[in-house]
DNA sequence: TTATATTAAGATAAGATAGTCCGAAAACTA
DNA sequence: TAGTTTTCGGACTATCTTATCTTAATATAA
């Protein structure tokens, strides 16, 4: 949709990471398989996690990736801006570099008003609060089921 | 932002040609020198349009494109949809194939809401009010000004 | 009729994104 | 120590988007 596969896999695996009980490693090649996503491509993709510090990782047998802060301290915005960068919260609908409050596009002041909303409900959503619904209302993360 | 290129520059267009008080054909080479847009690009882009019976156009000398129906009548929606196709208003933030309501990804409800908002704020805006803003207030379709 | 302007259509190239593969480094196990 | 597992990092491939270029078709004008 508005976001790049790689982010949506990261944030698919952050949550996937969250909602289970044991807190140790998983390791990359487990997440791709429950996720269906090639680990390949993934180990580039929470290589970038890791670099931003919100997750951490361990080489070797019983090693793989872990959360690196609580999970309730964790805000879906900073998974996002960790891959995607912040370009995806910002900049003009119609793709105009100098739009903005003083010389504004026709859609503008409507999209400011949409971008900014997505933007604060990503900063203010946090991963445990996510992994619970997963646990509790059974939501997925993967495609097959 | 959420479109592609393609689609910014479809949309610029339209706008364009919308706001001219002269509504006889436009050549897509003036329309790219006004937006800033290479007019080979936008000849293909505007081909969509065409063949979507949005625009309709005119070859040689005098010629060039033209809205095909009244401003009031073209809603940016079909626009969009057009040239990037139904998908930009459909599927899910997390990139789910099978998320829907049966089986929701943890987003669901709360993109579900915004992706609904903006398809119809897309539907109901027409060329024609866009165009008079653009006019009364000033606002700009290209970077240079 | 001839020249010119312009879109139509297709080939090609450049760039970004997505995905694959392999060797090296690190950590564990025996 | 030797062997195994796993991430790390780089090279490579494929595909899609964006952009450019060329030729053909079409309409006007002289």
């Amino acid at each position: 949709m508005i976001f790049s596969k790689a982010c949506e896999y990261g944030v698919r695996s952050a949550l996937f990471i969250s909602s289970r009980t044991d807190d140790g490693f998983v390791s990359i090649r487990k997440i791709g398989e429950e996720l269906g996503i090639s680990h390949h491509f993934l180990t580039k993709v929470l290589q970038d996690l890791t670099k931003a510090g919100l997750m951490k990782s361990l080489r070797g047998p019983n090693g793989g990736v872990a959360l690196n802060r609580s999970p309730e301290s964790i805000f879906l915005f900073e998974i996002v801006v960790a891959i995607d960068g912040h370009d995806r919260f910002e900049g003009c609908i119609l793709g105009l570099p100098g739009c903005g409050d003083e010389s504004p596009c026709p859609l503008h002041d409507y999209w400011e008003g949409v971008r900014d909303g997505v933007r604060e409900k990503f900063e203010n959503v946090n991963l445990d609060e996510l992994a619970r619904q997963i646990d509790e209302e059974g939501l997925r993360l993967s495609s097959l089921v």
